[in-house]
DNA sequence: AACGATATCAACCGCCATAGT
DNA sequence: AACTATGGCGGTTGATATCGT
């Protein structure tokens, strides 16, 4: 017996498994998951579309390292706060819960290892970068903190920075979220023309064609004036951050 | 240059809370 | 009130990158 979860796909996302989602969340607003993943055609489980979304395409994400200031107020909230890693998260913007759960991970163990051979004068000082935890590390490596960021870029390495760049330059045949879709600070109005030249595009459209009766009234449910509302983040804000 | 150790990151899993029926 | 579906959270794992010898 085949179990219904080995239904789905599982792994890493590809480049237009993320713009499909991306797009459908513009469509959709980044709550109701189990819809988006059914509708998009994704055959990915609603947790895997949001755990994607939110710790990965989401727009305003930082990426690269920390901070030192970041990595400070990580430690102080984890004194305080414990593992509530999504609590934290919400004081630290563009920054997600895994992000610094993997963050402390590392960082404890460090820590750990640290604790294991104490501090003899010479690992001292071929330890100093990891010595006195990472605040220090970080202090010093922060320098030009940002600079391996573009490196992924050049290793072929596709970011949401560049996807963005494509669905900008590319014409009829890839999707475009955003151009029909004027956000502001406050709020964001759709007026979203599919184009219908995108294969991608046209095989999500068949899955929603392909609905069952439930599944179209809960899609006729969505009234335009419901359209993404939840979306705040216009993509400027994203590309500012990237 | 090759290899092992370590670090980093993305993704999955299981549990829990909450909303809807 | 009980049940179900869904989303959110924290823990964990596996793949890949980077570093050190």
């Amino acid at each position: 017996m085949k179990n219904v979860q080995d239904q789905y796909r599982k792994g890493p996302w590809t480049e237009q498994e993320d713009i499909l989602l991306v797009n459908f969340v513009h469509l959709f607003g980044d709550r109701r998951w189990d819809f988006v993943a059914k509708v998009s055609g994704l055959n990915r489980t609603g947790k895997s579309c949001r755990l994607r979304w939110v710790n990965y395409l989401h727009p305003g994400l930082k990426r690269g390292k920390m901070s030192p200031q970041e990595e400070r107020l990580v430690l102080e909230l984890h004194a305080k706060w414990g593992n509530r890693w999504s609590k934290i998260a919400r004081k630290l913007p563009g920054r997600t819960d895994n992000e610094i759960k993997n963050y402390w991970r590392t960082h404890m163990r460090k820590k750990a290892q640290e604790k294991k051979r104490p501090m003899s004068p010479t690992s001292s000082s071929s330890n100093c970068c990891s010595s006195s935890m990472t605040t220090a590390t970080t202090d010093q490596d922060t320098g030009g903190s940002n600079g391996n960021m573009n490196q992924e870029c050049e290793d072929g390495y596709y970011s949401m920075d560049d996807i963005w760049r494509e669905i900008d330059q590319s014409g009829a045949n890839i999707i475009k979220p955003v151009k029909d879709i004027y956000y502001s600070e406050q709020s964001c109005y759709l007026n979203f023309t599919p184009p219908l030249t995108s294969p991608t595009w046209e095989s999500s459209l068949e899955s929603i064609w392909n609905m069952d009766a439930a599944d179209e009234s809960k899609m006729s449910s969505f009234a335009i004036d419901q359209f993404p509302l939840s979306f705040q983040h216009g993509r400027s804000s994203w590309s500012s951050l990237v």
